[in-house]
DNA sequence: TATGAATGAGTATTCATTCAT
DNA sequence: GATGAATGAATACTCATTCAT
């Protein structure tokens, strides 16, 4: 939220038609232009040409090519947010037993990161030179564990596991970096596409059962 | 393997003692300088003045900037398979039952991964644009998840996965991308670092210890 | 006409009056130095330096240096052909005994020829390693012979050869060369210089106008 | 000859078998480079390679590239030399009439230089920024020219043209510019090999023989 | 004498950013 | 505001020449 703030602050949004029009040409170009290229080496000048937009106008808006792509993120994690935060919704209303919860929210997971990954890429891999980036993208990782860990602790009963709380953190971080690893969101790349993508999912969910219904992990926790 | 001769046919290796020396002093530059920057975006400029070698001194031996990145890559991948599978055989030979195998081998990975961080994640960026750091960096993953794979297969008595060899597999995926995670390698890397390093350990274990104890997963397996 | 198209949809040619003095500057410039070097190795850098332009100007016109080579062999071709044409249509308007008009339009060719020959000398040279300045110098070597080839059968009642068309491509053949050759487009250039203009010219109408009056030729011809 | 003298001693020529051999490959690569290219830009190194001899041999033998290039082409104009003047001498010992010593004349002189054609083309398009080439090309020239010359005042009785030294001097510049020019010495390159070889020489035959037998010139001239 | 590794000035080209219109 | 021409620092790469061994 505050990080939020902190790069719209940058951005100098307009509010009349054709300007916003035009705005939205901006953003919508480089995302375009990132997803294509799965990376952020896009010129503005390309945006400029292929959004129909001039370079001054882009200047207008954003002091910085920087703050351009911020302002793309930010676009991006509003859907991936509302994608994730509404199907995640969806299961829980669902009300199903923990043993078919688990699968089913793996499942609505790892499809609405499936779903933006194209648009998502080029972001993860320019987390780890930008700050910014990165804390926007912790951002929306924060909502959707959130959403995620309360869904979960819907099932409290069902999780034998000694701390459910931090159980649920694990297996959904975990859940995180495997789903992510295979779309192929820099980490560990050479790996990425590897395998078949269902019965990763039905791995993954498995194991996160496995995990939750058993008494006896904690033990050896320091 | 075949890989690693592709890439060295196009570095012109010195054996004589001044040019291997200043040979290695441009790759040990080069990697310093990826390795503080956390990004491949150093300069041969830069490498020349910090290594005390002449442009001309590189491109005598390299055919190309990215000929000496992956050079570079090389030599990291050495030492970090040596370090790997060295690591992996001590814990073998240590004969421990199933429930002590478990944690002491996540931690062996772990910590050669941890080692190395520094140096492998300007690969594991670049590897989504640069196709043989891809295959260099695969190729040193797999020979870390066979080794891996072997060591789980003497216990295959406790493993009670209707499947024991996909599940090992699965469960070396889920580990390598929650270490990559945590690690920066890229993916998601908004949540680098974030919670305990030696909490994360003993969650990972749990999990590949109640996964592989877990008789009635791969139900729903397609 | 068709090269010069071609070459001419790699430029962007400037409309208003600021761009386009400052691209008529890169052009003099460039077309200056080479003419003083009597070759095409100027760099970009002098380019900028001495045309009080900015590298980056230069690459907004041209996607390259030889794009820039070709506008300034087009612009220099451009004042070669109207010089010749126009010169060579004065000649025919004087309507002159056909030994009267040899000499004539072999001293305007020529004259033509050397108000250019320093600006001409780079292009010539380039030509045997640039398709696209041999392809532009064809262009306007063609439409000059076809200009001379009309101007003498003119006069065909004149020419007792016994192929007048052939013969008068013949004779602007060997002008062409002789001229080209004495003025040091790169032809055998030792020779360049050597002997009397004047003479030469002199010589060259004699041996034309001897040859379209020799009744006998032609006996050999394959 | 004095400029040859002048370029051998910048060059040291080996006496020693094994000395002899290294440096006969120099030169013999560096020719082969440059008549494969049709220019001079070959480099040092691949003259090392391709001929197998080290840099520092090449050095050892010549202070610089340039004296390397003279020495090339020093080696290319005593073939082309002997060529051309015993194929003269052979022309002028068949002691044929005027009308058909001028054919076989042009033949054998077209024919030398379309032989040599490949090797000599680079030297050509070099002599414009290199005097010392430009210098032995015209010794090579002026040697052909005074055996051409010789050779056709044999005939002086045939010669109707008021001033026959003159006159063969005229016709045989023109003779070596065309044929330059068809092989594409650099000259309007442009045109290179349009037309007919054979016709060609027949056309340029016919042009002498006409000049030469032509009375009436000179009146025009100067 | 022979070798070939080392040198480094020089080249074309890119692209975020500025600013006159 | 909007435009897009202009800027110029920065970068990978070449190659004749030197010199330690």
């Amino acid at each position: 939220m505050k990080n939020q703030d902190v790069v719209q602050a940058k951005i100098r949004v307009p509010q009349q038609g054709r300007s916003k029009a035009s705005f939205e040409r901006m953003l919508a170009t480089a995302e375009q232009l990132m997803a294509e290229r799965g990376s952020d080496d896009f010129t503005l000048n390309e945006v400029a040409k292929v959004g129909k937009v001039s370079i001054g106008s882009i200047y207008c808006r954003f002091d910085s090519k920087d703050d351009m792509v911020h302002a793309v993120q930010i676009r991006v994690l509003h859907r991936v947010d509302s994608n994730m935060l509404l199907g995640i919704a969806g299961v829980r209303e669902r009300r199903m037993s923990f043993e078919a919860f688990v699968p089913a929210i793996v499942d609505r997971i790892a499809e609405a990161l499936r779903e933006f990954s194209a648009e998502m890429r080029p972001f993860m891999l320019r987390a780890s030179n930008d700050p910014t980036v990165a804390a926007l993208g912790k951002g929306s990782y924060n909502r959707t564990a959130t959403a995620v860990r309360d869904a979960f602790l819907e099932h409290r009963a069902a999780i034998l596991h000694p701390d459910p709380d931090r159980a649920v953190d694990a297996a959904f971080r975990m859940l995180y970096a495997s789903l992510a690893r295979y779309l192929g969101f820099g980490s560990s790349i050479e790996a990425a596409g590897e395998g078949d993508w269902t019965l990763l999912k039905a791995d993954l969910a498995d194991m996160i059962l496995a995990y939750l219904h058993s008494a006896s992990a904690g033990q050896r926790a320091a």
